[in-house]
RNA sequence: GCCGCGUUCGUCUAGCGGUUAGGACGCCGCCCUCUCAAGGCGGAGAUCACGAGUUCAAAUCUCGUACGCGGUACCA
């Protein structure tokens, strides 16, 4: 194939939605593919609800998911001359007319339609207006708007992922190009630029699909091949609908502040939709990128499986060195502890930790002695009895040389034994003593990793808390 | 209302005329085990939305119906 050329468009009236994530990644993934080029196009010609940090917000975003974009961005707030350029041209050739309707005229037509139980569709009077009388209203100062002359012949619109179809003659009617304070429209927009950049291929959301034949009618307009489509399924929410807030999360960064990786997240959303067959799921960018095939898109709407999401993060950060998880989990709150504790902490919570929230949560224990235990723990360890035990405990493990998990471990287990006990009625009231927790990584290999005077402390500590049940709060 | 699209285990999906309908998440059980995970093994779970048709043969092709979703702007 020869080199495609794609584009992400977003419009910045709103973070990236993770349905906009995963158009981005598919176009990404494509252009990848084939050596073609990604271009990014912001879509801000409604100025009123299109706001500046939004646009940063996107590209960061993008940045983060690895999806680098080679041409852009470009804001359509800066190509107007382009799109006035175009429209001049549609109006000379005769392919746009202007209408002179009023806004007010058209809604009560609607209106009117609606009553009678019909649906609206613009009669196309303007069309009729001769060249001079246009001239001459528009020069007189009168406000109008410039609609396409939509041939009157069936529009096919060919895609990819959909199939094909066929909007039979007089689907559409003669759409609004430029609205009458000047300002190009959408569509127009849309496909002026599609042309001027050499798209290829228009990878999007199924809600343009009704659009499409609209494009279609204004490629052929602007004397432009039409590009391929692939228009992709919605991304919904487990309740079946649109996935929104309402949902939990629905933009990446709200995701990314989850603790979730963006490589993960991106394996995820490339999930929802495509398939690279043989049943092959943890795929990194650049594997995919080797195999992707818009032919493989499913058609269907998706919904957002947070557990499947959870489960490939957890993968993704037991196959992530270390040092890497470190840095990663850092802005959620690091315990001030030196580098090489906190590298064995993260060893023990890598095959447990499903998020870098939880991650970090699971690093607290290497920071401050613990607050508060679980209160299930208190009341299954919290007996005054168990304090001498865990006293001379202290006192062994202290005793241990070298300060590593075999050597306490064994000398916990031969304590055990001679309590008559098993490991776990040893081990779990230390467990909570350590931690204030029932669950963590192996109680051994943490203490080995929280040393000698730590572990001293936290035990006695919780020894003398049991021991005096009525001052514990 | 009208127009368009969609429909395989609860979820994501494989499948592209002949399969015991495969995998993954989740769920259940067993193993491992100081707890929790991870990991290994096994299990339950899909009359392929429904109804006609084409065919020796249909989840796969065609047409209806139902349900879901999207669109129906001088928004994007």
């Amino acid at each position: 194939m020869a080199a495609p050329r794609v584009r992400f468009a977003p419009s910045p009236t709103g973070s990236l939605h993770v349905g906009g994530a995963r158009t981005a990644l598919y176009n990404w993934l494509f252009a990848r593919r084939h050596g073609g080029t990604f271009i990014l196009r912001i879509e801000d010609t409604d100025v009123e609800r299109s706001k500046k940090e939004l646009t940063q917000q996107i590209l960061d975003a993008m940045t983060w998911l690895g999806l680098s974009w080679d041409e852009g961005p470009f804001f359509q707030s800066e190509r107007q001359a382009l799109y006035r350029e175009a429209a001049d041209r549609l109006l000379a050739e005769g392919r746009a007319y202007r209408a002179f309707e009023t806004a007010e005229e058209l809604e009560a037509q609607k209106k009117a339609a609606e009553a009678a139980g019909g649906s609206f569709k613009y009669d196309g009077r303007g069309r009729s207006l001769s060249k001079e009388e246009s001239d001459r209203r528009a020069a007189a100062g009168e406000k109008f708007v410039l609609r396409l002359r939509v041939p009157d012949e069936p529009l096919v619109v060919d895609d990819v992922v959909q199939g094909r179809t066929e909007f039979p003659a007089g689907a559409l009617d003669d759409f609004v190009l430029v609205r009458s304070d000047g300002h190009p429209l959408y569509h127009f927009t849309v496909c002026v630029d599609d042309v001027a950049m050499g798209i290829t291929h228009v990878v999007r959301g199924v809600d343009h699909l009704p659009n499409a034949p609209k494009h279609v009618a204004l490629f052929r307009a602007l004397g432009a091949p039409c590009p391929v489509f692939a228009h992709l399924g919605m991304i919904l929410g487990t309740d079946g609908k649109k996935l929104s807030k309402r949902h939990g999360a629905a933009g990446v960064e709200e995701f990314r502040s989850q603790g979730v990786l963006a490589e993960a997240l991106a394996n995820f959303l490339a999930l929802l939709g495509w398939s690279p067959g043989e049943d092959r799921e943890r795929m990194t960018l650049s594997a995919m990128a080797e195999i992707f095939e818009l032919e493989r898109i499913g058609p269907s709407p998706s919904r957002f499986d947070h557990e499947k999401l959870l489960w490939l993060n957890g993968q993704y950060i037991q196959s992530t060195p270390g040092e890497r998880l470190l840095e990663l989990a850092a802005p959620f709150g690091l315990p001030a502890r030196d580098e090489a504790t906190l590298a064995k902490g993260v060893e023990l919570l890598r095959p447990r930790a499903k998020t870098l929230v939880e991650l970090a949560a699971g690093l607290s224990v290497y920071g401050e002695d613990p607050a508060a235990f679980e209160p299930a723990g208190l009341k299954k360890f919290g007996k005054p009895e168990l304090a001498p035990v865990l006293r001379t405990l202290a006192a062994r493990l202290d005793a241990v040389t070298p300060f590593a998990h075999a050597g306490l471990e064994e000398a916990a287990r031969a304590l055990a034994a001679e309590t008559g006990v098993g490991l776990g009625q040893i081990a779990q009231p230390v467990r909570l003593a350590i931690t204030g927790s029932l669950a963590s990584p192996p109680l051994f290999e943490m203490i080995e990793a929280l040393g000698r005077d730590t572990t001293r402390r936290r035990i006695l500590a919780f020894a003398d808390r049991i021991a005096a049940p009525a001052a514990a709060s």
